[in-house]
RNA sequence: GUUCCUGUAGUUUAACGGAUAGAGCAUCGGUCUUCGGAACCGAGAAUCUGGGUUCGAAUCCCAGCAGGAACGCCA
């Protein structure tokens, strides 16, 4: 056993292919197609000489034999369970002793950090618009912007937390427009009242540009004067924002959350004129009524829709301010790759956005980073409709974390009423932060997500206080050793009596795909394949702690047991921390 | 209208073209004087419809149906 065989299932693709290449059969193009198997078969199975037997008209069956031959002298592999099945899978079921090999080589040393060593990464998440508060529709991003993350820097990866804020668009011409003309004075305002009342202009902003012409050319005239630097309309926006990241910041906090960087959109407001001119020159942009456009002629979409980069009336926007970002993020944070986690009703914005930096990298022989639209699915109320921003209906980001934090700590309250009030309160935050997270991560980003309380804050199956109580169980059996202390001293003996129950088996199988699932995980930059790995875990684990006993066994039983529990303990505390959710002793 | 996304048990969902579609909740039944019961074990119940490709399709292709989204001055 070495390192090579962290993630069993890129090793064993690896070893397949190798035996493949030494019988005449096979040649270079043959795939062995390694999958996790299902339980009844194996661990892992071989599916790829079936269709690399199909393309070349032979049998599968004795191809497989012949690479089946060759496996079993693969040394780790000799005492491994290796047969032919079906059609023409080889099905591979892991020894015991291949399980503790494995488990004692990899003892507190899965390390990732190789994988994207020296690459630099910037992430791009939360990114709200200032003069609101945050709502439910901000959730994900954040929330799975931050395990992403994680995960990207537990790979080695140098990454760098951009919270892109909109701060620069047309919601403060409305605004400011609104301000006026109510003559409120915002720099009397209260901090705590000060986004209430903006959001309560904003609305009333809104309101009447859609009755009335001369309001929306007022909005979009105070808008022009902001982005030419009008000290009055500058010192109103200063003061918007200045309410608004306040607010952010108590949420970031809750949510443990933080950036290496808030350049907002503003930040790029006197980089975008030189964009403008450069993609014009270029002859990538175009004027049509006094706008700037971007067409892809080859784009069967985008040949029609264009990507609109300057409004006739001069003002930049969304489109201009990310052309910048994207160009400062190469020329300053020498970005490899960047991804932006944003909803799915972004996609045709930042294709166009990719397609646009494509050509324009290309004109000027620079490299192209890798860029990456993170996206996920809209969140829906109870009704199936998507919850409304300006509704008046939207739930409050603050409101959802207190809501879920008080009931949190009745449960707790109820279930432990030994502890101490602060331990109680600490518990409660902690459980409900990871709940709310665990409900949004443990799905398909990509699917729409169904906003209830009751999923979210409900404390049973495949959620994270499931998790969390089967660590803090695993605690309690190590206070109750009294070897906490100096636990990672102990030494598993390399001979060990074999795992030998049902439960045993399992949970060790379980245990080893581990990094798969990260490799999975970056793959597809989906969080949801490490929730369901986890919780099958803990699964496995609950299964395995109820029907054998660690104690009463004799040694060698014991030490075995122990090692079990001491790498569920490792892979679920590192997978929650990847999850960006905490962990705890006692609950 | 054009384009994109999504249709899986009552419900929330999983499944990198692989074998008998896997779970949670709910429902029904069971375990245990418990190394923490916020536990464990078991039962019933599902791939929108119709074609096609393939040794093999929830997955790929085509046509429908249903829901949602984007589409020149929002972000």
């Amino acid at each position: 056993m070495d390192a090579s065989w962290l993630d069993i299932q890129l090793k064993l693709e690896r070893i397949f292919y190798e035996l493949s290449q030494c019988i005449e059969d096979f040649d270079v193009t043959f795939d062995p197609e390694i999958r996790t198997a299902d339980s009844r078969f194996g661990d892992f199975q071989v599916n790829g000489v079936l269709s690399f037997a199909k393309k070349n008209r032979k049998n599968p069956r004795a191809l497989g034999e012949k690479l089946l031959i060759k496996a079993r002298e693969v040394e780790p592999l000799t005492d491994c369970a290796l047969e032919l099945s079906g059609p023409g899978f080889i099905n591979i079921r892991f020894s015991s002793s291949l399980l503790q090999q494995w488990m004692n080589y990899f003892y507190n040393r899965c390390d990732f950090s190789q994988q994207l060593q020296g690459k630099t990464i910037v992430i791009d998440y939360s990114s709200p618009n200032t003069a609101k508060q945050m709502h439910v529709g901000h959730l994900r991003s954040i929330i799975i912007g931050e395990s992403i993350q994680r995960i990207l820097r537990f790979c080695g990866a140098n990454v760098i937390r951009d919270n892109h804020i909109g701060d620069w668009g047309t919601q403060f011409g409305i605004l400011i427009m609104a301000v006026k003309r109510a003559k409120v004075d915002v720099f009397a305002l209260d901090m705590m009242a000060a986004l209430d009342e903006f959001e309560r202009l904003y609305r009333e902003g809104v309101a009447l540009t859609q009755q009335d012409e001369r309001y929306l050319a007022a909005a979009r005239q105070e808008l022009l004067l902001l982005q030419h630097g009008d000290d009055e309309n500058l010192k109103i926006w200063e003061a918007i924002n200045r309410a608004s990241y306040h607010a952010f910041e108590e949420i970031y906090r809750q949510m443990d959350v933080t950036f290496d960087h808030v350049l907002g959109e503003s930040f790029y407001r006197d980089k975008v004129d030189s964009i403008c001119h450069e993609l014009k020159s270029l002859g990538i942009a175009e004027e049509d009524h006094g706008a700037l456009l971007v067409f892809h002629r080859d784009h069967e979409r985008f040949r029609a829709q264009p990507f609109l980069i300057r409004k006739s009336d001069g003002a930049s926007n969304y489109a201009t301010t990310d052309l910048a970002t994207v160009r400062y993020r190469v020329e300053v944070f020498h970005a490899d790759e960047m991804i932006y986690v944003t909803d799915g009703r972004q996609r045709d914005h930042f294709q166009q956005l990719f397609l646009t930096v494509e050509r324009w990298f290309r004109a000027k022989n620079m490299p192209l980073p890798r860029l990456k639209h993170v996206w996920f699915g809209t969140v829906l109320g109870a009704d199936g409709c998507a919850i409304r921003t300006r509704s008046g209906e939207s739930i409050k980001l603050k409101q959802l974390i207190d809501e879920g934090i008080q009931r949190a700590w009745a449960i707790v309250v109820e279930k432990n009423p030994g502890l101490l009030a602060d331990e109680q309160k600490e518990i409660a935050r902690v459980i409900a932060i990871g709940a709310i997270k665990y409900a949004d991560l443990s799905q398909n980003r990509t699917s729409d997500y169904v906003f209830s309380w009751d999923k979210m804050l409900s404390f049973e199956g495949n959620t994270a206080p499931y998790l969390l109580y089967a660590i803090a169980r695993i605690h309690a059996l190590l206070r109750k050793l009294d070897i906490r202390e100096n636990f990672d001293e102990i030494r598993f003996s390399k001979i060990m009596a074999p795992f030998s129950t049902a439960e045993e088996l399992a949970l060790a199988r379980e245990l080893v795909n581990f990094p798969s699932v990260i490799q999975q995980v970056l793959d597809d930059l989906r969080p949801h394949y490490l929730c369901t790995y986890l919780f099958g875990l803990a699964s496995k684990f609950s299964s395995f702690y109820n029907a054998n006993r660690i104690f009463g066994e004799g040694r060698e039983v014991f030490e075995k047991r122990l090692l079990l529990c001491r790498f569920v303990l490792y892979v679920l505390e590192t997978g929650l921390h990847l999850l960006g959710i905490k962990t705890l002793e006692k609950m």
